[in-house]
DNA sequence: AACAATGGTTCGTTATGTGAACCACACTTA
DNA sequence: TAAGTGTGGTTCACATAACGAACCATTGTT
């Protein structure tokens, strides 16, 4: 690992809910050396990637940052086309929505929205998401680039106790996506939580991200299923349409099985 | 220079002028080895910093950038106050507004706004200004911390011939800053660009920014000079306490000696 | 006054970053 | 066809810069 990402690394454990952090809980974190983290945190101070709150003297996340978002939401705009469609589909459902985005062999979240519906609510607040143990990263397997499966298998963490943890596991999973036309996972990442995604295609016709949606697992019902299996087929096309690209027609072929909208309209609250 | 400050530095050469670069042309930007470079773009690729345009194989900013900036926003929200105010200030004036942060001694565009007015406008694209050459800068040495002004001694570039480059001419013009409550440029950075600045406080009481109005020498008359600092007084006044501040009572001090807003008001177009 | 945190610094060892030279490929040009 | 020029990407001997144990200075607690 060069030194470079190892800096980088740091500033993933910046966080909506911990958006300022010590030196030494910072090496705690990431189970390094206090003088390696500090010249790490020094270097991404000098590019202006965090800054140092001058009473706590904990650091967060710098100015920087701003600037290099804007450019990049101009020059690929993603949020600005998905932050409508993924209201709807929180409120639509009743449950969090969100979207992801594929970079390299990474899913990176990008937006997610929870509903004010249920005062309980899953809760996305990771900066990237595995492929094996999320509806989403299914997604992105049986609907991105090959070479996804090997990266998916190299990296095979149990996080409950129906997380696929081996390459078999996860390609009957993957099948199933693939014959199905959604991604799905009952569990695998957070227990309680049951979530449905759809890919999400781009202006080159390759797989771009998905949109998912992840509801408590209590709350969880067949009519529920059917409701948000439907809402994401709209909100996957919208989506894709912003991003530039259309869904290919042979998963609007697995698709066209479902009921149609009104027959689900009243499942929802 | 510790090799991820290095890698990190290829992040500023992505604008919205060159949203995407080739490894070659990145090299000779940053006047460094293939390799190394290639390393780099490596390094900021597994995480999520850039990503390769999969039909060029030219590199663009990437989606991780956009989770961390919005933490940072959400951690120290600066771009959401200031964002009203300065589109205000940019169409009083007929003329260029930004707003720039101070992070540790680098000043860091953080907003800029065109008025449509005049179809010759003044552009701010770099990422961080200059401290001795630019009214935002000299705005920073005059009111924020003392150590500013050593670092901007240390790095005296010359961009035009009326560029302050010796410590002498640097502290006469922050010297004049101090007096008149106005940070103020001309043609020290861009040759034909006149700009006024005023500091930002936030939160701790101390200067956190500043925010500048750049015209375009040919249009700048004494008339117009008065209303871009009346303007610049209630922006000021108005991205502070958004910011969680106000303006300490000396800076008001050196402003009220300016005729009232009402005396100016027929200037603006 | 002893203790336990914190942020920050030093220095010898060694891992890691470096860049000249290289390859494979694509597109012009002669 | 063949040489020329550009690209993105790779190799390897070498030297630089990253590493971390141990250290210091402060602060707040017991």
């Amino acid at each position: 690992m060069s030194s470079a990402t190892k800096a980088l690394e740091l500033l993933t454990h910046f966080s909506l809910a911990q958006p300022e952090i010590g030196l030494s809980q910072l090496c705690r974190m990431v189970k390094r050396d206090k003088a390696t983290t500090y010249r790490h945190l020094q270097a991404l101070e000098t590019v202006g990637f965090v800054e140092q709150n001058p009473m706590t003297r904990h650091y967060r996340l710098g100015p920087a940052l701003l600037q290099l978002a804007q450019t990049r939401e101009a020059t690929v705009p993603r949020k600005a086309g998905a932050q409508l469609p993924l209201t709807d589909l929180a409120n639509a459902t009743g449950e969090t929505a969100h979207v992801a985005v594929l970079s390299g062999t990474t899913l990176y979240t990008l937006l997610s929205c929870e509903s004010p519906t249920y005062s309980t609510r899953a809760i996305i607040d990771v900066p990237s998401l595995p492929l094996h143990a999320t509806a989403t990263g299914l997604c992105a397997l049986a609907f991105g680039p090959d070479t996804l499966f090997d990266a998916a298998t190299r990296a095979l963490e149990r996080f409950t106790d129906t997380t696929p943890i081996t390459p078999e596991a996860l390609a009957r999973a993957v099948a199933c996506v693939r014959d199905t036309g959604f991604g799905h996972s009952q569990g695998c990442f957070e227990a309680e939580i049951v979530s449905f995604s759809a890919p999400i295609f781009d202006y080159t016709g390759q797989f771009a991200g998905a949109v998912a949606v992840a509801c408590v697992g209590s709350r969880f019902t067949p009519d529920l299923e059917l409701a948000i299996k439907t809402h994401l087929i709209s909100t996957s096309r919208v989506i894709s349409h912003n991003w530039g690209g259309t869904l290919p027609a042979h998963i609007e072929g697995l698709w066209s099985g479902l009921p149609s909208y009104s027959e689900v309209l009243d499942t929802t609250p």
